[in-house]
DNA sequence: CTCAATGA
DNA sequence: TCATTGAGG
């Protein structure tokens, strides 16, 4: 789910056309995540090929992928590795909820209620490694490159960014400005074209609320993280203030607070993440017949719809080409 | 979520 | 051109 910060924070409001021809590092996990839940029929059934397995997350990538494409962006997915140790107790929340949502999800269906149906189904969506797999293979048939975490991916995309491999980040969480991504996209979807997408750099999130990145982590550990759940009664607003007058270790000790974890190992987990610095970025020409082959033959696609998809990815290919023309 | 058809 | 709607797999 990512730090709580939306109170705080006040993002541009941009458009798609404002990241013509920038190279974007997408969150892959959240992203795909996000095609899970909403890519459903009314009753909260997936998109699933004949022999039931599910393609909402392919149709999503298929689909938005092409179309930014057709938009001048350049995309890279970052992938996660690894889960921290400090997840465990997010990861087991997240299973429970999960698990109770496909009970309800379930009930609601023998109930004949759609919209309580559709509710939990959305819950009960679930990264599996066919997905994570599927996904890839996808990828690798658009031409489109993806990089393998060691751990977050959004600490990995954030690397890149700083690199000036990427631009910058799409995310839908906040937890990119705390692994110190220069620029963050939010709602980078298509049919967000008008006025939805939202757009952060972490240099003016830091002035206009007077922390450095490294009180904002501070803060994020009071509000609550992936990683730790943070201080009761202490959201957003509240850490900001704390943080401004005081500092997390005065302020526990104050109230007399035990995290019950190494707070310096939490800092680290934002501050010094490992990173895999060994990955190539590279755009193809997609591979019409592989593609076509893997959507339309082996998930049961419209052949018509995947052609439609193939041609707006025209528009990487025609510049990739002509740039190694250029350097031939 | 995105597509494509539809009608304003 | 734009908003709406049902289907997509």
């Amino acid at each position: 789910m990512g730090v709580k910060f939306k109170d705080i924070i006040s993002p541009e409001k941009i458009n798609l056309k404002d990241l013509d021809g920038k190279i974007i590092a997408i969150d892959g996990a959240n992203t795909i995540y996000q095609f899970l839940s909403s890519i459903r029929q009314r009753d909260g059934t997936p998109l699933m090929d004949k022999e039931g397995n599910v393609t909402s997350h392919l149709s999503g990538i298929l689909y938005r992928t092409s179309s930014i494409v057709e938009k001048g962006i350049k995309p890279i997915y970052v992938f996660d590795g690894k889960p921290s140790e400090f997840k465990g107790n997010t990861v087991e929340q997240r299973r429970e909820i999960r698990q109770n949502a496909e009970k309800e999800w379930k009930k609601a269906l023998k109930e004949g209620n759609e919209a309580k149906a559709r509710k939990f189904a959305t819950r009960s969506s679930r990264m599996s490694p066919y997905i994570v797999d599927s996904s890839k293979k996808l990828l690798e048939f658009m031409g489109i490159p993806y990089v393998q975490s060691f751990g977050e991916g959004e600490a990995q995309a954030a690397y890149m960014v700083r690199k000036g491999d990427a631009w910058g980040v799409a995310s839908q969480d906040y937890d990119c400005l705390l692994f110190g991504s220069p620029k963050i996209i939010r709602n980078l979807t298509i049919s967000g074209n008008l006025s939805d997408l939202e757009y952060l750099e972490l240099k003016k999130t830091l002035s206009q609320l007077s922390v450095s990145r490294e009180q904002l982590i501070d803060v994020a550990l009071m509000v609550g993280t992936d990683f730790n759940k943070g201080i009761k009664g202490v959201g957003s607003k509240t850490g900001l203030k704390i943080m401004k007058k005081s500092n997390l270790e005065s302020y526990l000790k104050e109230k007399n607070i035990n995290l019950d974890l190494d707070i310096d190992e939490l800092r680290n987990i934002f501050l010094n993440p490992e990173i895999n610095k060994d990955y190539e970025i590279k755009w193809k020409s997609v591979d019409k017949e592989g593609i076509i082959d893997y959507m339309c033959v082996q998930h049961d696609f419209s052949e018509e719809r995947v052609l439609s998809a193939i041609k707006k990815m025209g528009k990487l290919n025609t510049t990739q080409k002509s740039l190694e023309d250029w350097f031939k």
